[in-house]
Formats: C-alpha cells, structure tokens, sequence
DNA sequence: TATTGTTATACTCTATAACTATA
DNA sequence: TATAGTTATAGAGTATAACAATA
C-alpha cells in the first residue's frame, strides 16, 4: 500500500503532499481570488468581467466583428450574443453592417461607450494595484513574463 | 476626449493596451488552460476537478470533517455535499459518525479511494509536467513562489 | 461548402436560504 | 445561540446543435 499513514498522526503530514504542492491549485485559488475582487470592483459601473473584455476589444479594435471578439476571448459565437445585446441595450456599443459582407456585423463604442470604458479601465487599475500590492514591481513583471510564456507555449494559447 | 483613435488606423494599436497589459486577464487565460488540461487529464479516471480535490484531502487528513473541507477549498458547505454523495456511491470515501460530536461526518478514504488517489496523483504529476513544459525548473519555483506569495498577502487566501 | 449571427437547450458550478439535529 | 449536514432552488457561465442569410 502506497499510502502508509501509520507513522503520521491527526495534520502533522506536511504540507507538501497534496494539492498544495501543484501550481494548478495554487494558480486556481489565486484566479479566484483576483476574480472576486475584480467583480466587485466593476460590479459599481455595472459590469461583469465578460462584459467589460467584450466592451474593451470593441474599444479598442473599433468596427471588430462579432466572431473576431469571440475568437479572441476564446468563447463561442453563440455565447456573445448576449453579451453583446446588454452593451447595446446599455447604448455602449452599436452594431453597424459591414460594407463587403452583409453576413457580419461591425462592432462600434459609442461616445458613452468609450467615456464607459475610461472609466472602468481606471477602476480595474485601481483593482490590479490592490490584488497584486503584496508584490513588488519586479515581481509583478515576473508574473507577467510566466504567464505570457505559459500562454505562449500552449497550443492556441495565442489570443 | 480620451480615447482618440484617429491617428491609428485598424489594428495597428500596440497590445499594451486593453486587457492584454492586464495581469488579470493573463491569469485568467493561463488558469483557463490549464484547467482544460487538468479536467481532460484527469476524464480517465471520471474525477472531475472539485472531486479531486475533495478525495485529495479526506486521503491527506483522514477523518476530517466535511465542514473541514469546505472551508479549506473556500466553497460551501452545501455544495460539497453532492461531491461527498460521488465519492461514497463510487466506494471511494466513507462517512462516518465522530465520537463526541453526533452533528459531524468524519470522511475515511476506503482501499479503493487511497488506491484511486495514488493513480490520480500520478496521473495529475503528469498534467503538471505537460502544462508547465515550456517552464524551467527555476521558472516553475518562481511561479509557484509567486503564487503563494498573492495568496498568503491576500486576505482570507491561506487555505 | 463554409461562415456569420442567432435561437433554443442543457449542463456545470456555485451561492442562498431554510430546515433538523445536535452542541 | 451557534454549528454540521442536508435539501431545494436559482443564478451565472458556457457549450452544442440547428437554422437562415450570405459568402
């Protein structure tokens, strides 16, 4: 039998066993956590996470498509939909035909939109300021440098 | 007006901008693929990720209780009760009353549970090594430093 | 044939509230 | 009063399949 816990009693078994030894568990907690502050960060200009990667692409690559903001947030079509609905319902975005292909429909902030987005941008600074305050600036640079290597060395981790 | 987009034309704004500057958004798509992976990896053995972690600790710390392990992977008790239903109808864990407290459930890992663990564990090594490929051994302690750095400096972020 | 946007549908994960039996 | 386990329920978020219009 692998597991021989007759030498261990009650928690005296270190805490390198277990999923505190796997980066994945400690990359999940530390996604939650960054998550929930973010949310509620936003949660006072009435957006969700989705909404505002969805405001932002928009913003900032004005006349995108519809697929091309789904391929880039890796989720379905079909799941944008919605999302895009609420940021037009909200006057934050219009959808506009596409001259050269009547199947597509071209993304465009409005001025709302963009005063929106400002604003938000701030307030999700404001959000990695506090969420990563326990690291110094090198170590944040660090950070940044593994995760964009972890993206890049997987297969359609791209965008 | 602060986003004025007139001198740039298309697609030619710099990725310094928007969510891609974003530490967040990094994470996000870094947990996102690894999760993938992780939840692929472990299809094989049928555990998906939540049940994992529930048969890691009750194997790790035989006889704790399902509050336990609640509150040490930050979900609610209620919803951990259908993930103990999954590992006891599997014969993987077993409740068991505790003495000296008759409202408790004390969790013990069976044969077969310690057995499924071990496979797992191995299994997830695996996924680990794959996921974290493009990563030095030096860049994996980094990361994993860096990790527990965010959630011990977080608060609430201990367990 | 393939792609864009769309609808309908279902499934996973999670949170909340309320209940019971104990403490 | 507070806690452990449970149930019922609802809400996100996301994926799949199918469809009409267009390429």
């Amino acid at each position: 039998m692998k597991h021989d816990r007759s030498e261990i009693k009650g928690d005296a078994r270190p805490n390198t066993t277990g999923l505190e030894q796997l980066i994945g568990y400690n990359l999940k907690r530390v996604y939650m956590l960054v998550r929930d502050d973010f949310r509620a960060s936003l949660a006072g200009d009435d957006l969700s996470p989705r909404v505002f990667s969805a405001l932002s692409l928009t913003v900032e690559n004005e006349g995108i498509t519809q697929s091309e903001v789904a391929r880039r947030l890796s989720i379905e079509r079909s799941g944008l939909v919605s999302i895009i609905d609420i940021l037009e319902e909200r006057g934050l975005v219009q959808r506009m035909p596409v001259k050269g292909d009547r199947r597509a429909q071209a993304l465009h902030p409005t001025f709302k939109g963009n005063e929106t987005y400002d604003r938000a941008l701030k307030t999700v600074f404001k959000h990695e300021e506090r969420a990563f305050d326990m690291l110094s600036s090198v170590e944040r640079d660090q950070m940044m440098a593994l995760l964009r290597k972890i993206r890049a060395g997987s297969s359609g981790g791209q965008d």
